[in-house]
Parts: C-alpha cells; structure tokens; sequence
RNA sequence: UGGGGAUUCGUCUAGUGGUAGGACGACAGACUCUGGAUCUGUAAGCCGGGGUUCGAAUCCCUGAUCCCCAGCCA
C-alpha cells in the first residue's frame, strides 16, 4: 500500500526524534510503547497511538513495547487485555517478547516510594477524600498544606508499611509526594502517589493492598524499560513536569514525554464513558456491533487493518484538536477493498423479471470476471434463466432526466449476461410494480451486442431459480451529526442524535450461487452496490448473513440530491 | 493578571524569512459491460489589528476564539 511520505516524515514528533538523533541524546536509541489501560476495548482513537508508536520504531529501527499501565485493578480484567492483544495483532503489529505490565514493577515502585519518603519528598495523608480536594484549592487560588505534611520519617515509613500490610481499609491514608501545594500547576500540588485499594489485581492477585497512581507509575515504568519517547495525549502535556520531577528526585534513567492530539472522527463518539454507555443502554448490540467505532467493531464491519493503517497514515500527527472526516476513513477503506475483494453480484431488495422469449426451464452458465483490478482474481460460472431478480432500484415507470436504467420500452445490460428490454409491466391491486416482463436479445450473450448497438445502463442480476437467500444488514452512520458531542441549540443530548438508520435489516436478499459457501469473514464487492462481508458472529451455513461494511461511491445518489434540492 | 496547549482551503495536514503545497470532500469533463475504479481539470485557506523587513503563515507587539486541568481514574 503506498503511503504518503511527504506526511508520514514530517511530523513533528518525527522531527524531534531527528534531533535527538543528532543530539546524541538516547545514543540514536528509538525505544517507544503503546501503553493500555486493560479496562475497555481499543478503538480507532488507539488505533492511532499504536501506528505511532509502532510505526516510528519500524521506521527509525527502534523498538516498541506493548505495556499495560494495569494500576487500578477495580476497572481491570484479564478479558481486557485479551481483546487488546487481539486488537493490535489483528492491526498487524508485533511487540515480539515485550508483553509487559506497570504491574510488573510494582516492587520496585514500592522501593521508589520509600525512597522519596526517606529523602523527605513524600509523606502519609491522613485526611479524607473530600478534605484532600478541599486543601487543593482551585484552579485561581492555591492550595494550603494538609496538617499530616510533616510526619516524621519514621511515621511516614511506619505508616507506609502497614499500609501496604493491609491494616488500613480504603481510603483510610494516602502517600503523597511533597512538592507545592501553591503550585499553578494543579499537578504538582502534593499529588497522590499510593492509595489504599483491598481489591484483588488480576496479575498480582492479592499481593498488594495499595496501588501506584498513574503519575507514580508510568514514568517509571517508561525509565525501567528504557523508553526514550514517551508519546502520550495532549492532556498529559500538565503531568509531564511531574513526570519528570520524579524520575530527578529518584535520580532514573529520564525519557522523553512529547504529547500529541487524541483522534476525533465525525458521525460517532470516542469517549469510553460514551462508548461504554452505548454499550450497556443496549443503543447498539456490544462492543464489537459492526456501527461501533472500535478496533472489534470495525473488523466485525469488513473493515481491513490495512485500510485503518492506511488511514492512520494519511491524517498525521499535530497538536491541534481536530475532528476528521469519517469520508476519509472510508476513503482508505475503499481503496483497500476495491484492489482486494472478488466481486458478486446481489440483489437486495428484488424485482422479478420474465424473458418472455428465453426457453423455460434451460440454464446458461456466464463467465463473469473476479475482479476487474487483479487478473488473478480469475473469473466464476454466473447462472442465467428465464426468470430472474433486479434491484428494485434500477426500474422506474416514469423514469426523471438522468436515470438511464430501466424503464418501459428501454433497453439495457444485464452484467455479463444479455441485452434485455422491458416490454410490460405487471401491477398488484395496489397499483405495486410486481414483475417486469422482457425480452432478450439472444446476439448479446456476455454483454456486447454485434452490431455495435450501445446502451447507458449495466444492471446487476440473479437468476431466481439459482438464487441464495441471505439476511443483508446495511449499517449507516451512527450519528447523524458531524460532532454529536456538541450540544445543539434546544439543548438536545448526544444520544438524541443517534442515526434511526444506522442498521436497516433486509431479510429476503438474492444471491448468487457462488455465495453460497462464502466463509465467516470474508469479503466481497457486491457489484453497484457496496462491500459486504460475512458476519462472523451470526451468519450460519445454509442462512448466510451479510454485513454491509460501506457502500460504493454513488453518482445517481448525488444527482438526485441535487435534483432535489433545485 | 491560575496554569498548559492550539488557530493555514468545507475537513485534515505541510511550511521553520524568499512562488502557500498535498490529501479527503465538492464541482466539471474524459473513459467505462459496476452511475464503481481510473484519468484530466476547477473552485477553495494563513484568526483579527499593528509593527520589523527589500520580502512575513513564519519574527515582535496586541487582541480574539477554541481545547485541557481542581479523581484516592488513566
């Protein structure tokens, strides 16, 4: 896949590398991590961090560890980190021998901890929770110093152990770095280091009774594993003094921390509080429903890890907080797909059609091509009779300007079959086109007739008789608005702007026969209409389920858009 | 007069004192047995105001707007 160069060498995390490449300051050493909290599944937004992270250490030849930052076991689990592994396999990278857990150091961070309080540099808090938020004052006004600030070495230490030994229930003491409660920097006032949590952990299970704070465990972890750039979010950029401050005050190896803008994508939300509230309010149906924009979610669509690094590449890397147009997505994903899947044909909400003047009873085997974008692709037998499916969509009594598909007395292609023209159409009572009934023109077999005849229209076809039913789901958007998390004007919520049509089910679609024993997963281009996969989850042999995983670009589409809007 | 960050076509993104470029999207056309793909072309931008300079997106001053921070979450 050719990826932008120009974009993907020039962002200025790339730039900082390069500097500290010439510099000599990491020795021209790359060593990078993409850092998950096991509490959820991994969405395209982290999508984002491991093609970074990952791809910087491939292109300056570095390393890339895979890290669980698994500090705070009553949000944890080992389901988690099962799913993320998969995630960031399945998006094809490799962290080789270097699965590895802050849970690991929790011994050594310990001895950080004891360190720092030896050296005077932290202490025990005995206050609550609530006093704690009220000593730290505000944004504008400072924060006064907690009554415990100066225990003495020996009680802090004292303090510290039994802590650890479980003497204490939650809550109950904090361990505290002490650095300046009149800070502007919020961070930086006596932040928490050590809480008290009687919970099990789900890799050190019931070893520890207190926990490292995120601020206390990531740096030095990063410092332990011998990180040189530590690329995190832009809300970290106000933790990165207090991530140095201890790496200084503990004397450690020191990486560099360089922050960046987390992915915003229009249509969809990325929050985990959202996206785990869609999840449980049963708005969709999991984490891995094909309209969720998570890694599972999106390979549940057909979406290929290609075309989500693809995509990863093409929006680069900056400060500033942007939301991408999920078209660009789509953009990727199609490039991908239109070089890759076979085409099929499919006819998803059927029309019957009657050649008046094709025998009863006889089959015609068609050779159709795979794929008109890789000749070894090869082609496939299409079987073709006197009665047949069209899409509904591709007939129109009274055909507007610029339709030039079927129509009463019009001419036009059936894909690889025939030339056919409508001689009559058949009405229920209720005035609904039922059946359409045409000639053929047996000189046009495979598409092109001898007297060098044209016609503006190809339609995709399955012969009824051959046919396979199959439940198509076609999946939308999931929000209607570009920006669902932007109040609208009445005051409406995000959930209010969820698409009604983000899955529309259509029971009955007609198939060819090649279809029948698509396998869960795979993908096809279902000609003039979109790219469907396999559902991996609900489709069964015998009673195929389709899942649309994005629709063709739709020129007819626009032009009645702008029709309309005239 | 809390701290931090940001602002370049509709949306992203390059630019590092010397012709504002690319991508997606939009529009127009060519081609086509997918109204797909492909190809060609068009429109479209430096947050505002001052200043420095032969020359400013870039340097200086000033203002505006947006995002993040007051978890014993990460």
């Amino acid at each position: 896949m050719t990826i932008n160069e120009e974009s993907t060498l020039s962002n200025f995390i790339q730039q900082a590398i390069n500097n500290d490449n010439e510099s000599g300051r990491f020795d021209r050493r790359i060593h990078t991590r993409f850092p998950p909290e096991p509490n959820g599944y991994l969405h395209i937004g982290h999508a984002k961090s491991i093609c970074l992270n990952f791809g910087l250490a491939r292109d300056f030849g570095g390393l890339c560890n895979l890290r669980f930052d698994d500090t705070n076991p009553t949000k944890e689990s080992v389901e988690y980190v099962e799913s993320q592994k998969e995630d960031v396999r399945w998006l094809g990278f490799d962290w080789h021998d270097r699965e590895l857990y802050a849970s690991d150091y929790f011994d050594e961070l310990y001895e950080f901890a004891k360190q720092l309080v030896l050296d005077g540099k932290a202490y025990v808090d005995s206050l609550s929770q609530d006093e704690i938020r009220e000593y730290r004052g505000t944004l504008t006004q400072p924060g006064r110093e907690s009554p415990y600030r100066e225990r003495s070495v020996e009680e802090n230490i004292d303090l510290l152990e039994r802590m650890k030994d479980g003497e204490f229930p939650d809550g109950a003491h904090v361990l505290r770095a002490k650095i300046d409660m009149a800070s502007p920097n919020i961070n930086m006032r006596d932040p928490v280091m050590y809480r008290i949590l009687n919970t099990e952990h789900h890799r050190t299970g019931a070893k520890w009774r207190i926990y490292p704070m995120y601020d206390f465990a990531h740096g030095q972890s990063d410092s332990i594993e011998r990180i040189t750039h530590s690329i995190c979010t832009m809300e970290y950029e106000d933790h990165r003094p207090l991530y140095d401050w201890f790496l200084e005050e503990l004397g450690m190896y020191q990486p560099r921390q360089i922050e960046f803008a987390r992915l915003n994508l229009s249509h969809t939300v990325l929050s985990k509080r959202r996206l785990l509230r869609l999840v449980e309010g049963g708005y969709v149906n999991g984490w891995d429903d094909p309209r969720m924009p998570t890694i599972a979610g999106f390979r549940r669509r057909g979406y290929t890890p290609e075309a989500i690094r693809d995509f990863c590449d093409r929006i680069g890397v900056a400060k500033n907080a942007a939301i991408i147009d999920i078209a660009l997505l789509e953009h990727s994903l199609r490039d991908h797909l239109n070089k890759t899947a076979p085409r099929a044909m499919a006819v998803i909400r059927p029309l019957k059609v009657v050649i008046t003047n094709y025998p009863e009873g006889e089959t015609d085997w068609l050779d159709a091509v795979n794929n008109p974008e890789d000749e070894t692709a090869g082609t496939r037998k299409v079987p073709f009779s006197r009665e047949l499916y069209i899409e509904r969509d591709d007939f129109m009594e009274d055909p507007p300007r610029r339709f030039y598909r079927l129509a009463p007395g019009r001419e036009v292609r059936l894909r690889y079959g025939y030339f056919i023209k409508c001689e009559e159409v058949v009405k229920d009572n209720d005035g609904e086109v039922i059946e359409l009934r045409c000639t053929y023109d047996p000189e046009t077999r495979g598409g092109s007739a001898p007297d060098g005849r044209r016609v503006r229209a190809t339609l995709h076809w399955v012969s009824s008789e051959h046919a396979i039913d199959a439940e198509v789901r076609l999946y939308d958007h999931l929000f209607m608005r570009w920006n669902p998390d932007e109040e609208a004007d009445d005051g409406a919520d995000w959930l209010s702007f969820l698409n009604p049509e983000s899955l529309v089910v259509v029971e009955a679609a007609k198939l060819e026969p090649s279809l029948a024993d698509a396998s869960p997963g795979s993908r096809y281009q279902f000609e003039r209409q979109g790219y469907f996969c396999v559902d991996t989850r609900d489709s069964m042999s015998g009673k195929p389920i389709f899942n649309r995983t994005t629709t063709l670009r739709d020129t007819w589409a626009r032009v009645q858009r702008s029709q309309s809007n005239r």
